[in-house]
DNA sequence: ACAACAGCGTAATATCTATTACATCTTCGC
DNA sequence: GCGAAGATGTAATAGATATTACGCTGTTGT
């Protein structure tokens, strides 16, 4: 047998015990799946579970891991696409939104807080990858503008915890009602918007316009 | 043995048991305290705990919402005292600020959401008492201004989110990064109080003076 | 075709803990 | 003190599940 094949049949079997337990812990949770719930959906053996994983946490780990991203991508996307710092900021808000409020991320969060009770280390980990690194690119994205000579109504880093927080909030409620009487209307995003816009002081620049971000500003 | 002993002994014991539990669940959270945890703990006997709470999910019950309160009392007390709206929304801030980073309550939220994954109608339940309770008191005192003709720039079910969502959003973080890197000076409660202000438009309402809050506004 | 070996399936282990059962002891009114 | 109701402490029950062990099977390279 050589390497390679070897590598895709361990690979196939690794996807699809990653895709059985992450289908599993969103809907059931992390305690209450069993390794057995998840080599009956995927097939293979629990030896070879454990082979791949060394024990239960470990796909946890890595289920988790691979599905918990920052937000910074989003940013640099919104930013690059240019216009006017409330244009950008409106985009950015949709596209925060349509993230964070995937079921599918609430529900890996409920498990990272479930876990982060007896796994603070864990929890760390999953925070810094996800708002931490969020949150600093949000700061950058808020400190270009001040560069460019918009005026802000507190320090950058102060307005990345308040955006950002727009959206967090929207999370935790999710997390604990489950969608009881969750309103995603386009509306209320707009206000949203419209509401940081006015409390960070960007309003004032209106006419403003951010063409692109380059290594060297307009 | 007249009713009145037994129900002071049984009382007692029942007091125990929740102060026991709750301490318990607080530090390791509710899968890995065991019954017989908060028996050692409280003293008295299995039996008793079956007797009086049902089961373990009884005293988690009996133990949460003996804790969860909504934050209506928090702002009756900061609208009572009167002054600028921007002085009674900081003082508001203050207070709530004390209440949802108290650490015994974030343990509970980190409870409360991990339980949501197998008993959604308890994080439900919950979240009617904590978060829709203090959203209807917010609500109602935006909607109280704007009676007495201070302006604002969304309707006050907005605002009301948008104003417990800068508390939230700290939650939600502390929930996950076990106090990381957590500021909770004054300075940033300022700040934040300051964006409200500013994103709500109650500060171009600056010379408003609520004095106090009676059945026949000023 | 075959020998080696990686994954498979099953079963055994080992532990943990909610819940129940029961015999003993306390408490408290009389 | 006494007796009964109720609390206590202990032990048994019962079910679940992570983890390990092991013999079997199909694939693969020669």
């Amino acid at each position: 047998m050589t390497d390679q094949t070897e590598c895709d049949r361990l690979d196939r079997r690794r996807r699809a015990f990653i895709e059985a337990a992450r289908e599993l812990f969103v809907r059931l949770g992390y305690e209450r799946t069993t390794l057995g719930d998840i080599v009956d959906r995927a097939g293979g053996s629990l030896a070879t579970v454990y082979k791949l994983f060394g024990n239960k946490e470990g796909i946890l780990e890595v289920v988790v891991f691979e599905k918990a991203s920052s937000g910074a991508t989003l940013v640099r996307e919104a930013a690059e696409k240019g216009g006017t710092p409330h244009e950008i900021l409106h985009r950015l808000a949709v596209s925060f939104q349509a993230h964070f409020l995937d079921p599918e991320v609430v529900a890996l969060v409920r498990i990272v807080i479930a876990r982060s009770v007896s796994d603070k280390d864990f929890a760390r980990r999953f925070f810094e990858r996800t708002a931490t690194r969020t949150l600093d690119s949000l700061q950058q994205l808020f400190a270009d503008w001040q560069d460019r000579g918009i005026e802000l109504n507190a320090p950058p880093h102060i307005l990345a915890e308040l955006f950002l927080g727009l959206f967090v909030s929207d999370v935790h409620a999710d997390a604990i009602s489950h969608r009881v009487g969750m309103d995603n209307s386009l509306e209320r995003l707009r206000a949203r918007t419209q509401f940081f816009v006015m409390g960070s002081g960007v309003l004032e620049n209106k006419n403003a316009n951010i063409s692109f971000e380059g290594p060297n500003g307009l």
